[in-house]
Parts: C-alpha cells; structure tokens; sequence
DNA sequence: CTATAATTAATTGAACTCAATTAAATTGTG
DNA sequence: CACAATTTAATTGAGTTCAATTAATTATAG
C-alpha cells in the first residue's frame, strides 16, 4: 500500500461525501410516502415545526431548519397553496412574517403519523448506531451554527 | 414529560433531519475554498473520482457518487468546458460514454491538495467520532443500496 | 434471425439550495 | 431628533437533484 500526499484526496477517504451521499439516499426513502400526502421531504420537515409551532417566523423556522428566506419562501408559499399554513406580516415588528398552522394543516398530521414508522427510523442501523449517529450529527451542527 | 402519538413526528426525535442538515452545513464549509478553484463541491467529488481514474464512464461515475445522469449530465458539461475532462462515447458499446481527464484537470489536483486539511476533515470530531460516523455512513450507504 | 427486453445517456420539468442583492422597517448612536 | 447600521423577507440567478421520459444501442428469448 503506497502513500501518496494526494490520499487526502481519495474519495474513499473523505467523510463529508459520505455524509452528502447518505443524507440524500435516506431523504429519498421518505418519497413514496410524502408523494401520498402531496409534499416534498423540505414541506415535511417544514410541516413537523408547524405541528408543533402552530405560529412561527419565517427567521425562527428557518434557523431551526438551517434554511435561509431564499429557500423558506418558495416553500412557505407552496405550502399556504396547499391551505396547510397562512402568512401574515408581523404588525408589531413589520420586518418579520408570521406562518400559523391551518386547522387542514393540523388534520396532515393524521395522516403523516405512520410516516416515520414506515421509514423505520430511516435505516438499518441498531439502537446503538442511531444514538451514536445522532449525537455526533448534532455536534457538526452545534459547530457550524456558532460562527 | 407527556407521552403522545405524535412524538415520533417532532422534528428532535428525527434521525434523517439532522443528517440532511449537517451535509448542507459541511458542504457549505468547503465552498470558499472550492470557489477559489471556481469549481462547486458536486465538481470537486467528480474530479476526485477522475483524480482516481483517469477514465471512467457516465455510468460507473454515478455509481460512484450515488448520482444518475440527470445530474452526472450536467456536471461533466461544466467541468467539460472549464477543461478538466473530455467525454466520448464508447466505440465498443455506443450506449455508454467514458470520461477522460485531461492535463488541465490532473494540474488542478495540485490546487486542490490542500483543501482536506483545511476543511479539516470537515467538522469537530474527534478522531473516535469520526470514525464512528464514518463507519455508520457507509452502513447506511450499503443499506441503500442493495434495493 | 427477429422481436422483445434491458441498458445507457440525455433531456425535461419541478423543486430545492444558496449567495448576493434589494427594499422596507427597526434599532442604535451621536 | 437624524442618520447610519442592522434586521427581516423577498427576489434573482446559477447550480443541483431527482423522477419520468426519450432515443439509441445491445442483449436475450423464442
């Protein structure tokens, strides 16, 4: 086995590119169940803080999602056509949109409550390997967010 | 602490989130260097492969990055026209197209060298840790794809 | 050998992602 | 107070991602 100073440059050796791979082949997983309920893995995702929001700004739902206004606006409005959530400017603070969960918005919940189930925890990995994978995911994103 | 059926949809409990948002955040870390080298970081990991390979095809390539040709298609028309690689199809089979770098893009690898160091392999793991990731990663790659 | 099936890239269209910019509103400071 | 700096969403444009389709080629079955 040679050593070669490009080796850092082996796809093999990288651990981003796995994490880049593996993020969008689970993500993947969840498609023929959220193509039942007519959104994408994003709206999901969007959808699970407003179930447990109910009201929230467009800034707030984006830093709990790691989005930026330029990717939340598009969906924030796909999904107010949908009639799942409404927007509406902040009287007191004008700046700063407000999103509130739709009484059809609440009734998705219903049907997306087997969603995780079926995804199985969106892997084949043990109890252990999930907790492990977990943790270590959210130090990346402790990291990242305190620049 | 309330126990309710709903709580395997909140957005904590999630697995496949924080996944999805950690690749983003480290994908984003690699950008003011891949800028410098005016390649995008879907880019970089195909002209990893060609780094390896010298010649590839379209087909293999994708297997590689877990990417199909919509995508591929793209990505090797840009880095084609900035010079790095070449495409033709196959004289032995007319279906497949192969890759070829060229000496512009073996010339950018000595740009590139430095890059792994200083994202420093991409986070704020421990040596431990990122093995741990790295490990469940490919599980989960390996999972995927033997559907 | 021929018809059918499978393979390979490319294309198309919808949606996402992000950096950069813009516009409006608010906050901070002299 | 006035005005500069900051904050917040929205917009824009480039690039990615993927499902579905298409076209060309090759493999296979009868």
């Amino acid at each position: 086995m040679e050593i070669s100073k490009y080796d850092a440059l082996k796809l093999e050796n990288q651990l981003c590119f796995p994490l880049y791979a593996a993020s969008r082949e689970v993500v993947k997983r969840y498609r023929p169940y959220l193509d039942e309920l007519d959104i994408t893995y994003t709206q999901y995702i969007t959808m699970m803080v407003m179930w447990e929001e109910k009201e929230i700004t467009v800034k707030a739902l984006g830093e709990k999602l790691f989005l930026d206004s330029g990717t939340m606006t598009p969906v924030l409005k796909s999904l107010e056509a949908k009639g799942y959530v409404t927007r509406k400017r902040s009287t007191t603070d004008e700046r700063s949109v407000s999103v509130f969960l739709t009484d059809s918005g609440e009734a998705l919940k219903e049907k997306a409550v087997d969603i995780p189930a079926k995804v199985a925890g969106c892997t084949n990995l043990t109890a252990e390997e999930g907790l492990q994978l977990y943790k270590i995911l959210y130090k990346i994103l402790s990291k990242e967010g305190e620049e």
